[in-house]
DNA sequence: TGACATATTCGGTATTCACCGAATATGATT
DNA sequence: AATCATATTCGGTGAATACCGAATATGTCA
């Protein structure tokens, strides 16, 4: 039965670490709510339940939930169910992986759409750019592949 | 001189290429007409000025020259200007690397992040977690720099 | 300097997003 | 099946974003 944090390690939802996080994926599309969890959790050394959460981040039941299950799609979080209650806990998954493979993913696609458009294209100078780019962003992706492969 | 294009080489705006980048970038932060200019003009042969970029995509001026500026701050369009006109031509810079400038500037700088805040903890598990991933972090953002000069 | 062409800024408006608390759903136990 | 604890969904509301057209600024030429 895991005890709740004790004040001593409960992170400061102002700490310096969660609003520069916060800053920097926010603009990239991350809500708020769940911007801020993941940095709090980040800073949690044991998984913590969504109430614990709600205090330490002042946020409602419901916001935090939703937040949880986004951050939890992402590949950012992971879920800890528990025999007897119908309480979870939101620990980091290894390396909060799921922004690395976010941006791998995104630099992948980009890649397809780069080569399915050189397909479809009649013009000889733009069909040449966009089969350059799609080759550059394959290479990319291959790297990103490689070291995010030997990471685990 | 250049020419406007002609109907033949001027991008449809419903081009499926535009619209998914629209669906890949859009949801990463990029705001709407930007997304939707900058795949126009990797479709386009040449550099297009704003009124056909207001043409082609049927936009407002105002929101043209707003999008515009915002994918040249971000390194991915560049500004062509002309003698004797105050008209300007966009077009794309080279692989539009301001999207994998900013992943990889994002990466370092979420590497920064974490190391800065493995200085700052207390609890020994946690200060691990996060220098472990600060690492983590900084081989990919290291990996990416490599890659992206050597497409240069 | 004035006229004109062009880009940019500004304020208004509609839409979308973010967040909340209430309502509802769900899991566990007796 | 009833009760309770917990998570999730839903609808309302305010804030932020997106976009427009008018107003303004800016560059060029005569």
């Amino acid at each position: 039965m895991m005890n709740d944090m004790t004040d001593k390690a409960r992170p400061d939802c102002n700490d310096p670490f969660i609003e520069a996080l916060e800053r920097l994926i926010v603009p990239m599309g991350m809500p708020p709510i769940a911007a801020r969890m993941q940095g709090y959790i980040m800073l949690c050394p044991e998984p913590v339940s969504l109430d614990e959460i709600v205090d330490g981040l002042r946020v409602s039941k419901s916001s935090a939930s939703v937040a949880a299950r986004l951050l939890e799609r992402y590949g950012i979080l992971r879920c800890y169910t528990e025999r007897g209650t119908k309480r979870v806990r939101y620990g980091v998954t290894e390396h909060c992986a799921g922004f690395l493979l976010e941006q791998m993913r995104s630099i992948g696609t980009m890649a397809a759409l780069l080569r399915d458009a050189a397909g479809a294209r009649r013009d000889d100078a733009v069909t040449a750019r966009l089969k350059d780019m799609g080759a550059f962003y394959a290479r990319v992706h291959t790297a990103l592949e490689g070291v995010l492969s030997e990471g685990d």
